[in-house]
DNA sequence: TCTAAAGTGGGACTCAGTACCAGAATGTAC
DNA sequence: GTACATTCTGGTACTGAGTCCCACTTTAGA
């Protein structure tokens, strides 16, 4: 069984998300505070910083799965195939998709943009990435010294790093270039 | 003239710098206050703050000038040289040197393991060095369109991750590996 | 229906960072 | 040296994020 209480926080955590991004797209990250966010979702702030470790996280909080799920996309592919090409159709299957949401991907990204503290929190989580990702990329580079060897980390980082580029390549063109092309783009340059 | 004002302020900055590490390598980054270090160093919290705009600077304030630097000798590189080949010797510039004191570095590193807000802030930083490279990365690659393209940016980003996947490993090492070989590695595996 | 576990709001607290002010120090022009 | 304008300084007060604790309520599940 998935929990009850399990599935009730869970819902909470996206209508609380969902009120804040309203909010947040209204008057900017910095001018909304904690207290506002709790208020208009109804609840008290001691209560949202339950549900939230930091204001952020209403923002940020999906890309924890999101960087297990890649990890498990990744670890997917098959065992054979270079850490390179894994890598690219890894973030083909969770990013190549047409977004159901452009326009709400493209109000995040601004407000990304100019607003130091999701930028930081978003690098942080980035980084989270890396580190998921590293040891399936040593298995597939047949590294097994993996704390002092820089290459599993390299080439993880070097295609986050990608990623990055063309989400941001994406952003810039208002969301009308494809994702798809843009990473292959972004990764064949290497 | 260089500013006799200017030249003081660099002193006061750079010894309150040296009383702030002390402090945190003694006792921990966040169990130290703004006050303490204010108080160690003879000056009041207020002034503290005008000398560091975050207490994360009191450890990497550097970072800026190294940025610039780094940008500089990327610069400095022959034109008709290669934009990866360009950044590796560029990174040799800055980073390929023993370091005079290595146990500080090792020490520095450590800490930024275990706090993270000094990661994430030194994530920040790094990115702005991405945004320093680029332009320049972006006229080897003899791209134009650089705010749609995902190359330029790409390529920056993929190196800055060698460059760190370098430090870590030399870090693991404890400072045993030579750094431009781990430079090397990293940035030959793309 | 009972109960142990989980969720809740409120209040108090720490600390980073900002704004403002009045006074002290100092480089420069005369 | 004197005068002046600029800069530096400490103090006080403030906002807002995040933590801790406590007493109370809700609720899943047996």
């Amino acid at each position: 069984m998935t929990g009850l209480r399990d599935r009730a926080r869970r819902a909470v955590r996206a209508e609380v998300a969902g009120v804040g991004f309203t909010l947040f797209a209204e008057h900017g990250f910095d001018q909304v505070t904690a207290d506002q966010i709790a208020a208009a979702a109804g609840m008290s702030r001691t209560s949202f910083f339950r549900y939230f470790p930091t204001k952020e996280d209403v923002v940020l909080g999906h890309l924890e799965e999101m960087g297990e799920q890649l990890t498990a996309a990744l670890a997917a592919r098959p065992a054979d195939e270079g850490a390179w090409v894994a890598l690219e159709q890894a973030f083909f299957d969770q990013f190549g998709e047409t977004l159901e949401d452009p326009d709400r991907a493209l109000r995040l990204a601004r407000m990304m943009q100019d607003t130091p503290s999701l930028r930081a929190r978003h690098l942080e989580k980035q980084q989270n990435w890396q580190d998921l990702l590293t040891p399936e990329v040593a298995r597939r580079l047949r590294i097994t010294d993996t704390p002092t060897d820089p290459r599993p980390r390299a080439v993880a980082g070097a295609a986050l790093a990608c990623l990055d580029a063309a989400n941001q390549a994406w952003t810039n063109s208002n969301g009308t270039k494809d994702m798809r092309e843009l990473i292959t783009q972004a990764m064949s340059v290497l």
